[in-house]
DNA sequence: CTACCGCTGCGGTCTAGACCAGTCAAGACA
DNA sequence: TGTCTTGACTGGTCTAGACCGCAGCGGTAG
């Protein structure tokens, strides 16, 4: 057994919740347990780890959840997938490229790796609807490498990553305006010279380790960024872990 | 015992992480347990909540290590002024126009007001360290008539309105990249058809009214946002998972 | 001296129970 | 009819063990 068992539960049911309505309640812990013929402890840290994910929600005395409305944007980590079905449109991918190369100085930093050693460069055109939406320039850990041969790498990098286990909790992100290159362009369909929406997400995963970083230019005339702010923007270390 | 013996534990050890040097080892998970007096899998508990909070490192085979306390800010607003201040630049504005105006629709609909009611429109050029950074298109309410008669509009606006009772709280952002218009590009001192990063923002005063909405448009090459994203950026009210 | 091997201590996982507090509906009582 | 009690749920907390794999250390064999 390779794989913890709350892992495979975790994972097991991930994938049931995205098959369940919202709202709907999931099995009680108890009836998990049985069904799985583990304790109720790993059940619960199974349902621990939905719960911190948010995508599930557990209300004493009730039951446990499904919460899908991952709404929007904001401080709400997305991927790309996420992201555009949010904005009600069908993302996919078209794979340029997949090599492995040495990381440069500002790679290595963003991954906390040494400069110089094997990374994962995947380079991807992404479509909402598809219409080009972006061109994304990724790089992942050597690490990953088992993970991303398996895979289907026009899917969804984070599920990819978090069938796996690696699930991204927190990220880092630059936005800015640049000139689209002209390869960008082309690919995207725009203008020579036409700006781009240039967003760098450096993504870690639940143990704040750095999991991807990821390049993407988007077409400005397509995407644009919403987020809210307000004044105190503080996590209180408080007893409650709500709220 | 009102409070769980896992969440005392946990405020009790972070508290000493906070003495502890960076990098220094944490007792065995036993030897904690053993002076709790509780058992191994309550001070697990614990041992999980400060490290999903980034605050300590659990190592297989080695030990539990304090980090470094991670910064983490969350999306704070800030003026202009503030956030020049932040990156260390000297802010300082040019007033370009300040008027009365009919609202726009789009502006009536961000300050909540009806279609053709007038408002007062302000525009700026802003510097950081004397070189231009960003040209801006500000609307306000015509209630705030009498406080802009009485000041220096080459200050902060956010400052201004604080004086008078009006503390921003919130805002709406929208983040986008545009071509600069000819205009825009000759005052930032922009090439033509530079690309530009447009930042749409509508604050919110502290009664969660609408109280100034701006568009302002940076030098690509003069500004770039950062932001930090995470999983869980919950909603606030009592939403009930049932339908 | 080096290479290997086993021991010890560490966190990671897992079990099979226990009791608590909150929710809610059904039944008992006024 | 209306209120109260009861009990059967739920998840929340906690225990006292167990075995695993990994890291580091020290001793031993080459």
């Amino acid at each position: 057994m390779s794989t913890p068992k709350h892992v495979a539960i975790t994972n097991e049911l991930r994938e049931q919740c995205r098959q369940l309505p919202v709202g709907s309640r999931l099995p009680a812990e108890k009836e998990l347990a049985a069904h799985f013929a583990v304790s109720r402890m790993t059940v619960r840290q199974a349902l621990d780890a939905l719960a911190s994910d948010g995508r599930v929600e557990r209300v004493p005395g009730l039951g446990t959840f499904v919460r899908r409305p991952t709404v929007a944007m904001g401080p709400n980590l997305t991927s790309f997938s996420e992201d555009m079905r949010a904005r009600g449109l069908r993302p996919s991918s078209r794979l340029i490229a997949i090599e492995e190369v040495s990381a440069t100085p500002e790679i290595a930093l963003d991954l906390g790796l040494d400069a110089g050693v094997p990374v994962i460069r995947l380079e991807r055109l992404r479509f909402a609807d598809d219409e080009p939406m972006c061109l994304e320039d990724a790089y992942l850990p050597a690490r990953f490498q088992r993970i991303l041969d398996d895979a289907d790498l026009e899917q969804s990098l984070h599920e990819i990553l978090a069938t796996a286990g690696v699930v991204m909790a927190s990220a880092r992100r630059l936005v800015r305006a640049v000139p689209a290159p002209s390869r960008d362009a082309q690919l995207l369909g725009l203008a020579e010279h036409a700006p781009a929406l240039e967003i760098v997400d450096v993504f870690y995963d639940t143990n704040r380790r750095p999991a991807h970083r990821s390049r993407s230019r988007y077409r400005h005339d397509r995407y644009e960024v919403r987020s809210d702010l307000s004044r105190n923007a503080d996590r209180s270390p408080g007893g409650e872990p709500d709220e």
